[in-house]
RNA sequence: GGCACUGUGGCGGAGUGGUGACGCAGCGGUCUGCAAAACCGCGUACACCGGUUCAAUUCCGGUCGGUGCCUCCA
């Protein structure tokens, strides 16, 4: 299997440290507001890795965190904690703002038929395992206190700008952010904030002897050490985390564990919608609910996804995701054509037109799809293969519902008792050419979603939607 | 200012140093009571300029454009 890793800049060929199993660790959304498309593609790209992992015959092992804990509490937003804001805004407490997007983030998570993590894991469980990573950083000499907080001093850590290619320099000359008065480098960074006098801050813990919570980077690492252990095998994450949170995480636990914290990174392209950024200031935040609404289902938008490949950026438009939808149900309708083939071939087996592509065919496609997602889970390329696919079997519909999770057999229902009745006098209809009847009937089933077809073979349906 | 990603036909989107993946949309045909589906056929796509090469969309250099990050963010 071949994947892109962050960490080289190169293609290179994993392997797990154990053979049978893989350690991974996914960086999880702040659960502070309602999670948005942009959200949700990344894990399922990270969905598509689990699965090919899976297909390659290992195990996975994978903890994905939820950041529950707010941490902004400077400038830009309003100098708010965005838990904070989120609790006042609804009038909830900052526990149950969590709480209630934890459980919304996780619906859609279902909703996309994501393999579930086997571990979920939320940041304030990992306060007094946070609070031993801050005093070993302490004891070994990596911080610095101020009065806000403590602060990674990133020159301690030479290695600091390698992973992301940084130039310190020029980022300084650049910067948004002024260096405050007690901040040393412009790439030090808190790994626990002291609460100020007067500050609003529901989540507290006391340590170092004052309440203050975790840095957000720090959770990272924290979760990873208790849950995983270094090194692990894959750690992923949006390209957004390269420059500052993976950096941070890297330094934070080679200075700790004094251990590469992760052999291989993914990272995943982003999203933008019509073009542009997705950001709430901009309007464009789209949801699953919204997707919904507008007729489409989730794992329509999950297929699109899928057609792009997990480094690139992609454009959301509702055209784009239209097509997506015309593909699944174009991938439906091969699964009713196969279940109807497979059960007129039950009643009268010399029925060769009915022929299913043979099955040494079918066994050498799985392997070329395969071969695809192991090439650095190209799922373009491998939807490419089972477009070009002649009637395939049910089996087959059932592996690709495996590898991608795209719901495809759960979603093509045979009909019931009562459409069943309607196909059959409808056929009956149309043998005595009463088609007045027949058209009727035709047009009711179109009604219950059903369309009727007249092909040399006689009379079969598809669904409409 | 720095770093990263990126530029393929109407819309998406793989891939490759040398026969135009694939999906959606469109056009034509076969079939058909009608319709639809299916099948067959149809598009002279690889930002621009140089270079390397027998041959470049594919490699190298430059130009121009797009996006993201550098504050929390997938």
């Amino acid at each position: 299997m071949k994947l892109y890793n962050t960490l080289t800049r190169k293609l290179e060929n994993f392997r797990p440290q154990d053979p049978e199993n893989v350690k991974i660790y996914t960086c999880g959304p702040t659960v502070y507001s309602m999670p948005h498309i942009g959200n949700y593609a990344a894990y399922v790209y990270w969905d598509l890795l689990l699965r090919t992992l899976e297909g390659n015959g290992w195990k996975v092992n994978r903890v994905l965190n939820l950041t529950d804990v707010g941490h902004l509490s400077s400038d830009a937003d309003e100098g708010e904690d965005k838990l904070e804001k989120g609790a006042r805004k609804s009038g909830k407490t900052v526990w149950e703002v969590a709480e209630y997007y934890s459980m919304q983030f996780l619906e859609g998570y279902h909703a996309l038929n994501l393999l579930e993590p086997a571990k979920i894991a939320r940041a304030t469980d990992y306060i007094a395992a946070d609070q031993k990573v801050v005093q070993t950083l302490i004891d070994k000499g990596y911080t610095y206190e101020t009065q806000d907080g403590i602060y990674y001093d990133t020159t301690k850590f030479p290695a600091y700008a390698d992973f992301a290619h940084l130039d310190l320099e020029q980022l300084k000359a650049g910067a948004r952010v002024a260096l405050s008065d007690e901040k040393r480098h412009i790439s030090d960074f808190a790994i626990w904030k002291f609460i100020q006098p007067g500050e609003k801050h529901a989540m507290r813990w006391d340590f170092l002897g004052r309440p203050g919570y975790p840095g957000w980077h720090l959770e990272c690492s924290t979760i990873i050490h208790e849950e995983l252990g270094e090194p692990i095998d894959i750690h992923t994450g949006g390209i957004d985390h390269i420059p500052i949170h993976h950096t941070n995480e890297i330094a934070q636990s080679a200075a700790a564990f004094d251990r590469q914290l992760s052999r291989f990174w993914l990272h995943c392209n982003f999203l933008t919608v019509a073009g542009e950024k997705i950001s709430k200031s901009l309007g464009n935040t789209i949801t699953l609910q919204d997707i919904q609404d507008h007729g489409f289902s989730p794992l329509d938008f999950k297929l699109w996804v899928l057609q792009g490949h997990y480094q690139s950026e992609r454009d959301f438009t509702w055209e784009n995701l239209a097509a997506a939808h015309a593909r699944r149900l174009n991938w439906r309708n091969r699964i009713a054509r196969a279940s109807q083939a497979t059960e007129q071939n039950g009643q009268n087996s010399q029925n060769s037109q009915k022929a299913f592509m043979d099955k040494a065919a079918e066994t050498k496609l799985f392997a070329a799809i395969f071969a695809e997602l192991n090439q650095n889970l190209n799922s373009p390329a491998a939807f490419a293969l089972i477009d070009g696919a002649d009637l395939t079997s049910l089996a087959f519909w059932q592996q690709i519902d495996e590898w991608f999770g795209l719901g495809l057999l759960d979603d093509s229902p045979v009909p019931s008792a009562e459409v069943q009745t309607l196909l059959k006098q409808r056929e009956v209809a149309r043998a005595a050419k009463d088609y007045a009847e027949s058209d009727r009937l035709r047009d009711k089933l179109a009604a219950m979603g059903f369309a009727i077809l007249d092909t040399p073979e006689g009379q079969i349906w598809q669904y409409l939607k």
